[in-house]
DNA sequence: GCCGCCATCCAAAGCGCTTTGAAAGCAATT
DNA sequence: AATTGCTTTCAAAGCGCTTTGGATGGCGGC
């Protein structure tokens, strides 16, 4: 059924019919309902292709998720992120496109995704301090909105990021006041904007103290179990075994629960550990009772928000670049607690 | 730039500017190479809306991801699998396209896509034992591949799945060999087609030795890290404590984990563990030194194979429904061992 | 010199929609 | 009665591609 076949059955022209369809003020009301049930009893949909190529919009959000060709990682928050922003993108009829692609070659994806203008507009996921990809969709004119930020980035642009900054310091801060003085960071890869501002956060929280940061403590990888653990576990053999924990995620601090188990050593009493949580739906820390200590705030909610400013900013081009910050909520668990009086 | 502009700053056609750049041979190798050349330096890139119009094909696979509107919750291994999948899809120039939607209305959407003819293709994930999918989508003529199987289905269908009955059979036997015999299950959502295999594994096995199942020792729920832990902190204050756990993935053997530790019970020594593992990119479980003993399949190399299974069918819609079952590897850690002799 | 056969190229129709520009119908105004 | 101004409808062009059904020209064979 297509609307050449719609309109001869209704009796009417494929122009009244699509304009019926569509909402155009410029059809009586009774005949634009005789043609919406028409519709609906025959199963009508208007083809999106020949609707693409009429309107020059392609109804849909394009997501390039890269996979560090290292470590052949796909990034766990990009379930929950991308849950919510299809969630905005469904109720507005936008597809959501992904390309998943090696982190070699994604300006190559980029440049082509634009040239075949097959989606209205991106997100940009993982943003590195000095990000190439913001110029070239400035260039390319492709409207899009960053996942985090790019603090080299010398010109607007629309981002949707958390105060990872602030998050960090507060949680250094919650470790500094229970009186730890060696706390570890340990923190996403060091070419991550975000992680650029994490460790700013943890050093600042402990200059207001008067602690000098101590690069023996401050470690940088991607965030697997694996890297906490292995971290955790050399540090607790070294010969300046920290109190105090600053962790990227959940898993990583999931892996350094696991190696200071290993040691004997006790979350909360022995050792306090604060760490960065997204609130992954399968992953919770849980409410009522917290497992770690955290700083919390939901990536999901985040791909909402992230789709919603997409979608506005393709609905009115002019505007100048939005962006939002969202704050995290320190939630309080039992897995830190007073530094130990050695 | 398009098709026409390109072939006027040709002087040719638009019919054999798109042979020669289609590979069609009714065209000169010399101006083929033209052709070729001109558009690779006057950045030609055909516009996929007007091809797939012309052509009827979309060139993009559909994925339907649902949610638990119980637990808002996204499946961990999504990201994985459609990292896989996606790999297979770029290699051979289709898009993929992601529905995120909860799992009340995933039937208006299938319908609703197959209506708009917006893909050539889909996976379906996470079946039911009876899906209603696998009907809908033959009933409407879309060629797809099911992640998994729906035991109760009638006709036959495309799948690729992983042996989970004798994956659960091995990780079961191996705990009866250690001498087990109070052995739990910590399953996935009952409602799942891979949970009543993988139960029906895990009775097999402890048939074969002559223990009978038993209710208390068998559980379902959503995969999470907090379904692991009460539910082992709920067996372990009751009157048959178990000796060993069987369990449906990392993560809920990391909760399990951390309910034992909370009582200082130590793995492989006073309980045993076997656990699923999908072989997540962040959540490895270790080559040399496996933090779990565990039945390993990797779930991104399923997407890859699930795809090009897809896209095989699209090439040749005639061929009978073809299928793939995956085997796991038992790798054994260090969470199992011999029962305690108590 | 004519015919048929290739190899190569082309004009135009068609895919299913939106949108422009115009017409038709009708009521109100002059 | 003629004009104006709405409201409602329509025919047709256009979006950028593929594909059908020829054309054209060159060549060998008769």
């Amino acid at each position: 059924m297509n609307l050449k076949q719609l309109s001869e059955h209704l009796q009417l022209s494929q122009t009244t019919v699509s304009r019926a369809l569509n909402g155009y003020p410029e059809v009586k009301e009774e005949t634009r309902r005789r043609v919406q049930k028409a519709a609906a009893e025959l199963n009508y949909a208007p083809n999106p292709r020949a609707k693409g190529l009429a309107t020059g919009r392609a109804m849909a959000i394009g997501h390039v998720i890269p996979i560090s060709i290292k470590h052949e990682m796909v990034n766990p928050v990009f379930g929950d992120f991308i849950a919510g922003a299809g969630e905005t993108y469904s109720k507005a009829g936008f597809d959501l496109v992904m390309s998943v692609v090696s982190d070699l070659d994604e300006e190559k994806v980029y440049r082509e995704i634009a040239r075949k203008r097959s989606v209205d507009g991106m997100i940009v996921h993982g943003p590195k301090m000095d990000d190439p990809r913001i110029p070239l969709l400035q260039e390319l004119g492709l409207p899009f909105v960053v996942h985090g930020r790019a603090s080299l980035a010398t010109t607007p642009y629309a981002w949707v990021d958390v105060n990872n900054q602030r998050a960090f310091d507060a949680a250094t801060s919650h470790l500094v006041e229970l009186g730890h003085s060696r706390i570890a960071l340990l923190n996403g890869p060091e070419s991550m904007d975000f992680a650029f501002r994490r460790r700013n956060g943890y050093i600042a929280a402990l200059g207001r103290d008067g602690i000098e940061p101590d690069p023996r403590m401050m470690f940088s990888g991607e965030m697997t179990e694996q890297f906490g653990y292995e971290t955790a576990q050399a540090l607790i053999h070294g010969d300046v075994s920290p109190t105090g924990y600053v962790v990227s995620s959940m898993i990583v601090a999931i892996g350094v629960r696991r190696a200071l188990q290993a040691h004997g050593l006790q979350m909360g009493r022995d050792v306090s550990l604060v760490t960065y949580d997204d609130d992954l739906s399968y992953l919770r820390n849980g409410a009522k009772d917290p497992i770690f200590t955290a700083t919390r705030s939901s990536v999901r909610e985040a791909g909402v928000l992230s789709g919603q400013m997409l979608l506005d900013m393709i609905a009115s081009p002019l505007s100048p670049a939005p962006n939002l910050l969202l704050e995290t909520d320190l939630v309080i668990g039992s897995s830190s607690g007073p530094a130990p009086t050695s």
